[in-house]
RNA sequence: GGGCGGUUAGCUCAGUUGGUUAGAGCGCCUGCCUUACAAGCAGGAUGUCGGGGGUUCAAGUCCCUCACUGCCCA
């Protein structure tokens, strides 16, 4: 029986089947288009399409993707509930280096190594690791009851999408914007290749600077005895020197112009080499001595200085970082043991002029965290220029708008300071380059397909570049890969053309360079030529990746520290959500996901949606419960009487508009929980159209717990007394008598309250369940007996509000009055003592429309403030406890004595508030400039207040000079 | 060094194009096991909106400046 539902939410109990059923009923499949469809299907259904940023294979679920899944999961329910066609596409990045290194770990502790087994072996046992392992992070989405479509699952190594990395290689290369040279690339020692510049992380270290004296030459090549000391972090380094810089302008040196240096390298000065001395003005005069030694080979600056210079260039390392067979007698050491060796040299001759404490900068492998050294090396590189010239102009035209804005000012600095990117890498775990090298005319094929010969001589003496491209090449095409790029024909670019742009892309900060500006780029350049489904050019605005990009911020602990493995301050999102279940969690996530705050996720938090996920179950046990007993007496259930019934085009129906109860007198308290309602899914929808998660959490929240459950149901149970009534067979015999026609009436009324009391829990459920899919669809089977007029509730319709509901405002307003009269009345029996369970008499002195609504809400108030009667008057009884509001004053008759120094106290913090707000909009009002200048409405509000205020603060007055002498 | 943010209640954060007496959750205090829920109900306290200056009829909101702080890039 399901609504036999046990008393406190047990979140474990049903996620498990749910995540299961999800998956096992398909239902977030979002099949290939195969008909014409630009945008929209047939029938004008709009999209909604999102790619997930492919987690790599090797990951773990951290609370970043439990975050950025959160996110993307309300956006595409909500989007599929809202009537649009929602593609929410999984996969999974192969992560060269990552998942490389990962299996070399594992070969190590085999004793072996990737080079021992072969290139060929050891690809395969990176498949075979993938095969095992890799959908980890993909089972841990599913758990959490991601809305992906599974069916379309890719991962970046897979055939089609290889194809496309292919395609987008050659075309690239034919266009001239892929070149190969010999550049200063940010080499890994331990990874032995090449990464790119995003991928070196900067530290600081505490290091040193050397100052080193180089002997100055005489036009003869001998020492003149004056020495040029230059400063350095990196003395190893010299053995690749080529020439000592200084400033144009350094007055300190400029008579040394045109003199060659020795460099003092080993213990045999003869042997030393010469290098010139030349003039640059990139040399800054205040660092060290105002003399740098040059490079090439091994710095980035020095590098550039050597080609304007027509500077030779001599890499002193090898892969490894040891010092190769150019540095002479330092050969074979690793490159910090040569500096020591070096040092220690050079201090022998007397040319360590000094070693000065220095804090520098140090680049590090974003992988491996080993300190990369900038190297001199022949890499494929993209001559982005043109590239990024799309892009930038895509974001500043609008066809991509970013989600907090100020991300653009990020990506167009980096954009408009682009460097060409390398996209070489030296692994074996990856696209592998499609360029082959011709062992005759040394010249280079690249090709589509595997070549048998050398395009330019012909030779078969060809092989295959070994180099394998950076990961983010492949990731940075998914957007048109994912969707037939570059197989795109007439017959198949329905699914293309129905999802390309994707809508959206949800994505950390992080990535901003890696991922996002790379998808732009590659986006633009490829999807543009892809012809409009009518054969007319694509336009840019068509042509890029996707329309909006929304970044959200770090997830960081309680303390606002970053969650680091070294701190030991990793929340677990799968443990956290074992503890308090994936709902609450969910729910903490998106309200606390403000745009542009990082989130310091707090469990405390988390334990207060966890007692939310409570208060909606055991609003749908209370529900439950009086279904039951009205089913009891022969009262059907308001959604059993309209099973089966279906709305226009075999919709779902919306079950409001056909409720009979509607016709009749509408009690107060139901119009107005229905123009909260209304109001609520409005601002929901405001809310994530605007990404704001935290808005639309918050305003969900206040309406089910605040409004719902504290007044609503409160008020509901005055009318859900029901009772045994005569058959429509024992009416025929007989009369009925004056108790069972006043029991029919009741009946009559607890229907009426029933249908409002189901169909606004229903409506809260669907508009709900975005953010908690899993307890909502647990009780959205029980609201419908397990007989759903869906498979899921994600399959229903979100709650939008009915037109024309600007016009129950007036019912939340009346509404309000009645509640401030119950506040009221319930802060006066505080004040005074009265017993919690005591109902007391209250007078109350209200103008008309209150009046009338105390008068047809009698039995709320009496039950909500413990009233046993109302008395209306003219004035208050002297002496009563009472409190002032703009409307009403109202007492409660007690006889206890209150307290009067209390109360004193009291009065005077009103009257102090009173006064403080009068003086100030008595300025206001008595300002011209403000009367001519301010809007109407404005001025007729704060007048409006004024005179509010000086009510209250009269009535406030006379009560304290009312009141008793203190003691009495 | 260059760029971009932040500073509002004890804590974590909202606060729209400037407009009526600055809000929420958590925490805190008081009283209640009122048969949906003690993971609950009711009531309550708490702010020189980082400092200073300016613009304006009106500033948490716009401008300048200082302090502190975070991030990105080099």
């Amino acid at each position: 029986m399901p609504h036999d539902l046990p008393k406190a939410y047990d979140p474990t109990a049903i996620e498990d089947h749910w995540a299961e059923y999800w998956v096992r009923e398909n239902l977030f499949a979002q099949p290939v288009v195969t008909s014409a469809a630009q945008g929209e299907s047939a029938d004008g259904q709009p999209q909604f399409s999102i790619l997930l940023p492919p987690p790599n294979v090797t990951g773990r679920l951290h609370m970043g993707h439990m975050l950025n899944q959160t996110e993307m999961d309300i956006l595409t329910r909500w989007g599929r509930m809202s009537g649009r066609r929602a593609l929410w596409l999984p996969g999974t990045d192969h992560a060269g280096i990552a998942t490389q290194m990962m299996v070399e770990r594992q070969l190590t502790a085999e004793g072996t190594s990737r080079q021992k087994l072969g290139r060929e072996a050891f690809v395969e046992r990176v498949w075979e690791w993938k095969r095992h392992y890799g959908g980890a992070i993909l089972d841990q989405m599913k758990r959490l009851g991601a809305s992906v479509d599974w069916g379309r699952e890719y991962f970046t190594m897979d055939e089609r999408l290889s194809v496309a990395v292919r395609e987008a290689f050659v075309k690239l290369h034919e266009q001239g914007l892929i070149y190969r040279g010999a550049y200063i690339v940010n080499w890994c020692p331990r990874c032995q290749t090449a990464i790119s510049d995003l991928e070196v992380v900067y530290d600081e270290h505490k290091g040193h600077l050397w100052e080193i004296r180089y002997p100055v030459h005489g036009d003869d090549g001998r020492e003149t005895g004056e020495y040029l000391t230059i400063a350095t972090t990196r003395p190893e380094t010299m053995l690749g020197d080529v020439a000592v810089a200084i400033h144009p302008e350094d007055e300190r040196y400029l008579h040394l112009q045109g003199k060659k240096l020795g460099l003092p390298l080993g213990d045999i000065r003869k042997a030393w080499r010469e290098i010139p001395i030349i003039l640059d003005d990139w040399v800054s005069r205040d660092f060290g001595t105002g003399a740098v030694k040059v490079t090439p080979a091994h710095d980035p600056n020095d590098f550039a200085l050597g080609q304007r210079h027509h500077l030779p260039s001599i890499n002193v390392m090898d892969d490894t970082a040891h010092i190769n067979e150019n540095g002479g007698v330092y050969a074979g050491l690793d490159r910090y043991a040569a500096r020591k060796r070096i040092v220690e040299d050079l201090e022998a001759q007397g040319l360590l002029a000094a070693v000065k404490d220095h804090t520098n900068n140090v680049g590090h492998c974003d992988r491996c965290k080993t300190v990369v050294e900038p190297r001199l090396s022949t890499q494929w590189f993209v001559k982005i220029q043109p590239l990024a010239d799309k892009a930038i102009e895509a974001v500043e035209k609008g066809h991509i708008k970013f989600t907090p804005e100020m991300y653009a000012k990020t990506y167009f600095e980096w954009m408009r300071n682009i460097h060409d990117w390398c996209i070489s890498r030296q692994l074996w775990w990856g696209h592998r380059i499609p360029a082959w090298h011709c062992a005759v005319c040394h010249k280079i094929t690249v090709s589509r397909l595997d070549p048998t010969h050398c395009t330019h001589c012909n030779s078969d003496q060809i092989t295959q570049e070994t180099d394998v491209l950076d990961t983010w090449f492949s990731s940075g095409l998914l957007p048109v890969s994912v969707f037939g790029w570059p197989g795109i024909t007439p017959e198949n670019r329905a699914d293309f053309d129905t999802f390309y742009p994707t809508s959206l892309l949800v994505t950390g900060f992080d990535i901003l360079f890696f991922w996002v500006a790379r998808m732009i780029m590659l986006g633009c350049w490829f999807a543009g030529d892809v012809p409009m489904p009518d054969g007319s050019p694509r336009s840019l605005a068509d042509s890029v990746p996707f329309k909006e990009v929304y970044i959200h911020a770090l997830v960081r602990d309680a303390n606002r520290e970053k969650m680091s493995k070294t701190k030991g301050n990793v929340i677990d999102p799968i443990e956290i959500v074992k503890q308090y279940g994936t709902d609450a969690v969910r729910f903490t996530l998106a309200s606390m996901a403000s745009p542009g705050t990082d989130i310091a996720f707090n469990v405390e938090r988390t334990e207060g949606y966890r007692a939310f996920a409570n208060k909606v179950w055991n609003a749908a046990r209370f529900i439950f419960m009086n279904l039951d007993r009205a089913a009891e007496v022969g009262i059907e259930s308001p959604f059993k009487v309209l099973r089966g019934r279906k709305g226009p085009g075999g919709r779902e129906i919306n079950l409001l508009f056909n409720l009979p109860f509607l016709g009749g007198e509408i009690p107060l308290a139901d119009r107005w929980i229905l123009a909260a309602l209304y109001k609520t899914s409005g601002e929901v929808n405001e809310a994530l159209e605007n990404y704001r998660f935290d808005e639309a959490a918050a305003a969900i929240y206040q309406f089910f717990w605040g409004s719902f459950c504290d007044w609503y149901l409160e008020i509901v149970k005055l009318r859900l007394d029901v009772s045994k009534t005569p058959s429509d067979e024992e009416l025929k015999q007989r009369e009925l008598t004056e108790e069972e026609e006043k029991a029919l009436e009741r009946n009559a009324i607890a229907t009426g309250a029933l249908h409002t009391l189901l169909f606004v829990f229903e409506s809260s459920l669907r508009m709900l369940s975005p953010f908690m899919p899993f307890i909502t669809e647990e009780i959205w089977h029980a609201v419908f007996d397990g007989n759903p007029p869906a498979k899921s509730i994600a399959l229903a319709r979100f709650p939008r509000p009915r037109e024309g509901s600007a016009t129950l405002a007036p019912v939340i307003e009346e509404m309000a009055l009645l509640q401030s009269l119950i506040v009221e009345v319930r802060g006066l029996r505080k004040e005074v003592g009265v017993e919690e369970k005591a109902a007391v008499p209250i007078e109350l002195r209200a103008d008309a429309g209150l009046k009338k609504i105390a008068q047809e809400n009698h039995d709320i108030i009496e039950r909500l403030a413990r009233v046993s009667e109302i008395r209306f008057v003219e004035a208050i009884t002297a002496g009563l406890p009472m409190h002032h509001a703009a409307n009403f004053d109202v007492a409660v008759v007690y006889e206890r004595t209150i307290d009067v120094p209390a109360e004193r106290e009291r009065l005077a913090k009103d009257i102090a508030k009173y006064e403080k707000g009068l003086v100030a909009a008595e300025r206001q009002l008595g300002n011209e400039g403000f009367l001519a200048r301010a809007p109407l409405q404005v001025v007729e509000g704060l007048k409006k207040q004024e005179a509010e205020t000086r009510h209250l603060l009269e009535k406030a007055l006379a009560t304290l000079k009312a009141l008793p002498p203190d003691g009495s």
